[in-house]
DNA sequence: CCGGCAGGGTTTGATTTCCAAACCACCCTG
DNA sequence: CAGGGTGGTTTGGAAATCAAACCCTGCCGG
């Protein structure tokens, strides 16, 4: 894993939003992520069942194992080669991507192309305050900025 | 808004996750949605805010608005201008950026530069399936492909 | 009624990234 | 040792991106 990214670094607004789009925003990034959910651990079958040059997905998926969101190891059934696959960081980007697909179903597609399913009924998502067990509604959420020098409208001008 | 996308055009796997990324994978949509969900409607506070550069923000911004994530309207403290405001389904989009932000926090920066607040308290979520109540882990999630021609590990080779 | 300035972008020319196709090296099988 | 599967790298050209400069409009002060 590649030594953190300091925040503080990035072009425009400190924010861990930018950061985490430094290694999964690119164009192959969560398709890859996808498909080694599904299972598919191969590269040809990365490339295939997304659709990305493979070089391309060679970069990706080697920039995803130094940040630390896949790793390679062998494969059960071939231990001649190895295969990608997730790392703790990796399984916590499960929610963002069900996320992503719920929201694509939603707003973007004609009709689903898929059916995601909870055990034995349709996953129908909403996301809950650990700390106080409630729903969390956008309106209740707020934004402190820890950085001297910015808050929610820019960066500040100081005297 | 334009037309819907159908997933069986993708290249690779007919998923709403590919059709979502042609939408919001952008390198500056997130970033730019960011700022207009933190109150910031004005194309040159979002330019400075994100750091993208202008003519790249405009053409995502004309996305955004003809894809119906962002809609124009007048500035209430300034009728000559129009700002950026979020649909209902750019308002659908906060709790993906929330996680993401969440999921930087905790494996890429060195240290937080915000602090999300849900009312009071800190914001740290988990997911709930709405049908049956119960927290959602990965390995209860399942898919069912509804393409012919594809499943789980990829694109079905029939006789 | 002219200069200056703020807002909201376009245009420009160099740079970077991306892509598709070809290629390479390795191993196994027949 | 030919052929095929695997996991890539190389190559040349097309497309997207960038920073910086520029453009247009509508005030606002003098």
């Amino acid at each position: 894993m590649t030594t953190p990214i300091d925040p503080r670094d990035m072009a425009g607004r400190p924010c861990s939003l930018a950061a985490a789009l430094q290694i999964i925003g690119d164009r192959w990034a969560l398709p890859a992520i996808r498909e080694v959910m599904l299972g598919n651990h191969r590269f040809r079958q990365i490339a295939r069942n997304t659709g990305a040059p493979t070089d391309r997905l060679a970069a990706r998926l080697k920039a995803l194992v130094e940040s630390g969101v896949l790793e390679r190891r062998p494969l059960p059934d071939d231990a001649r080669y190895s295969g990608y696959y997730l790392t703790a960081a990796g399984r916590d980007l499960g929610a963002i991507t069900r996320e992503l697909i719920g929201w694509g179903d939603r707003w973007v597609v004609t009709a689903p192309p898929a059916r995601i399913r909870h055990r034995d009924h349709e996953l129908v998502t909403h996301t809950v305050c650990e700390t106080c067990g409630e729903r969390v509604h956008g309106e209740d959420v707020h934004r402190d900025d820890l950085v001297p020098g910015w808050d929610q409208s820019g960066p500040v001008t100081n005297p």
